[in-house]
DNA sequence: CGAGTAATCAATAAATTAGTTGAATAGGTA
DNA sequence: TACCTATTCAACTAATTTATTGATTACTCG
């Protein structure tokens, strides 16, 4: 084999899983997949787009396998291949907070809208629910909750959060989380809470940022 | 700002990154640039695309804000903008080699061609340094070994390695490494060193192997 | 100053990609 | 069996990307 036919193949094939991620629309898809399996309606639902042109892009991310899929009735689950395509994903965005000061700027702007979200860091939720001063609540679907969550948690998506707000303790600390840094639904139930009465706080981290820092910090 | 207008946004951004590694070509300047500086030259030289072509590329590369570069004479040196740049390259590269078997294969095909190189881990290698019972050398090109490398090392890039054979001991382990696993350079080092009596290995790592195998492993 | 060199720019043709529309499958359900 | 429903396929247009070529800029050095 030629040094040209080697270089060809090897990076033809680096490229082929970057050009999987290179479109906005299957970025987005992945990053909803990296919630948890979904079926093509979900994730052409959640993501505005045709059904054909969803499972069009999903049959991409197939061929760069980065996905992957299992058929149920009739419908088809598709799902990542495995954490490694959630961690490419997550130090890509890393790497757009790191040198795009706008993708900071956007994300702090839309999703702390004018409202004044109190934010907690990861490390002292921990220390908060290990001395049962807070609990900590999922508020994504409850489809999302199942495929992973962070232990300890409570779901309660925040769409039903009105109707079950009675449940939580008014004499602790509520600590939200949702999807991660990009992602409204705990800035949302926070907000909620604090109109109710509640001490509320989010950590912007997702169950993926979380996978992480456990590797990081806890051997 | 409408939730439609931020995904574009923040998607937008993070596909871009993505799209800056889509191409063949700019994935392999990427790469090759995570050995250290480079001038436009250089990197065209290395590709085989036309100094133009090159120079597309880096300014697509500059716009994702994977590079920088310095002005020098009339030199232009092009770097990645930082180590997590470099990660990435080797996170996608990892899901290559997991999830296409194909490019394992290409891969032990042309670097181990048809001879029987001889292996050595990165942690025996480790040891066996350690104990002064091998020397380390860095067979790629002398200004890369300048950029930087594996503490303990000697430079000899391998087109010297003929002129320069009799600085090694004969007593000891020799182990080369070069760019990494897609590299030949120490395969021909290795080979070179057996036909002159040497007891030879190559490790497989290259020195961004090295930071992350450090990073992971010695705390 | 003027020749020479490194790099970029600009214009083009060829190839690839994205989204739309409407039809086709294929498995479940009445 | 016939009808639904979820998904995929196929054809097409518009837009984007790639490599090539030749010109241009910017800088160094004799």
């Amino acid at each position: 084999m030629e040094q040209r036919e080697f270089k060809d193949t090897v990076y033809g094939h680096f490229a082929k899983i970057s050009k999987a991620l290179a479109s906005p629309r299957r970025f987005e898809i992945i990053d909803y997949l990296s919630q948890g399996t979904k079926t093509v309606e979900k994730l052409s639902k959640e993501t505005k787009m045709s059904v054909a042109n969803t499972s069009q892009h999903l049959q991409s991310l197939l061929e760069a396998k980065l996905v992957k899929f299992r058929k149920e009735k009739n419908f088809v689950y598709y799902s990542l291949v495995d954490d490694n395509v959630g961690q490419v994903v997550l130090m890509i965005k890393g790497l757009a907070e790191n040198n795009f000061s706008d993708v900071t700027k956007t994300r702090k702007e839309y999703i702390e809208k004018s409202e004044k979200i109190q934010m907690i860091e990861l490390k002292d939720m921990l220390e908060e629910i290990q001395n049962k001063t807070a609990v900590l609540i999922d508020v994504r679907p409850r489809d999302e909750f199942d495929s992973y969550h962070i232990s300890g948690a409570t779901s309660i998506p925040v769409d039903d959060l009105d109707t079950h707000i009675e449940s939580l303790p008014k004499d602790k600390k509520i600590i939200a989380y949702c999807r991660g840094p990009y992602c409204v639904f705990a800035s949302r139930a926070v907000k909620l809470l604090n109109e109710r009465g509640y001490e509320a706080y989010r950590i912007e981290e997702g169950i993926n940022e979380w996978k992480e820092f456990k590797y990081i910090h806890l051997p």
